[in-house]
DNA sequence: TTCTATTGACCACATTTGTAGTCGAGGGTA
DNA sequence: TACCCTCGACTACAAATGTGGTCAATAGAA
């Protein structure tokens, strides 16, 4: 139910996300490594955003300035849940049972999640 | 790259994955409860998945056996790969940071979990 | 002032997905 | 034997998605 951005949606709300108040072409610009989008590509992705809500847009001049309207943080949660509903019977471990086994878990990980129990069992 | 699942498809795969070599009438039969899917719909989705080449079939007399050629914890890995990779740099633990936020993690995801971070540790 | 490059609005078009309908062949029933 | 029901094959069709084109207006460049 949750307002659905699609995968090429989703790499322009991420760069939304780093910098609010970026016009098309910047957007662009960022995306020029990653991505090889045309221009127009960008600008349709950017008003099927705006259409879905995903994003606000401020007049600046002649162009836009795009703005998110759902928070990145309020996305992967939700996305998170999904993920773990569909797959996973809605519970945590297996998941991350899964992705230790795919690719392994760094030392970083391992220290976070470590810590990220403990608050949880106290 | 990794043979694409809609979330239809899913469905008819979790049914199959549990129950090898069924057909499409029993198919039906399991998913009647949860979803309202005409027997057409279920013999189109079973189609696709055997063109995409997720399913291999056997022929039983005068209809077809399905059976899975990807293995349920492959997909899984996939899945939780990608989500990872798209939307948390590929760390874990801000994954589960955002799940425990939003929805909690129950005692037994917090054992497993505790578990599974010991036995990487050494 | 005249031409050009850029902008958003609108349009296009193939693919994927969700959701079935139609049809001819063959198995089972009366 | 005469039907009918069920199966897979093929077809349909709208919405979502990926990718980009056209066009009129306008801000700048020359």
């Amino acid at each position: 139910m949750t307002l659905q951005i699609s995968s090429a949606e989703l790499e322009i709300m991420k760069v939304i996300w780093r910098k609010p108040g970026i016009g098309a072409t910047e957007v662009a610009d960022v995306l020029a490594d990653k991505q090889d989008w045309n221009i127009r590509t960008i600008k349709t992705l950017l008003s099927r955003l705006v259409d879905k809500g995903a994003l606000s847009i401020e007049q600046d001049g002649r162009r836009y300035l795009y703005s998110p309207l759902i928070a990145e943080k309020a996305y992967q949660k939700n996305a998170a849940g999904q993920l773990v509903d569909r797959l996973f019977g809605g519970r945590a471990a297996p998941l991350v049972a899964q992705l230790a086994d795919a690719r392994g878990l760094s030392e970083q990980d391992i220290e976070e999640l470590e810590a990220l129990l403990g608050r949880l069992k106290r």
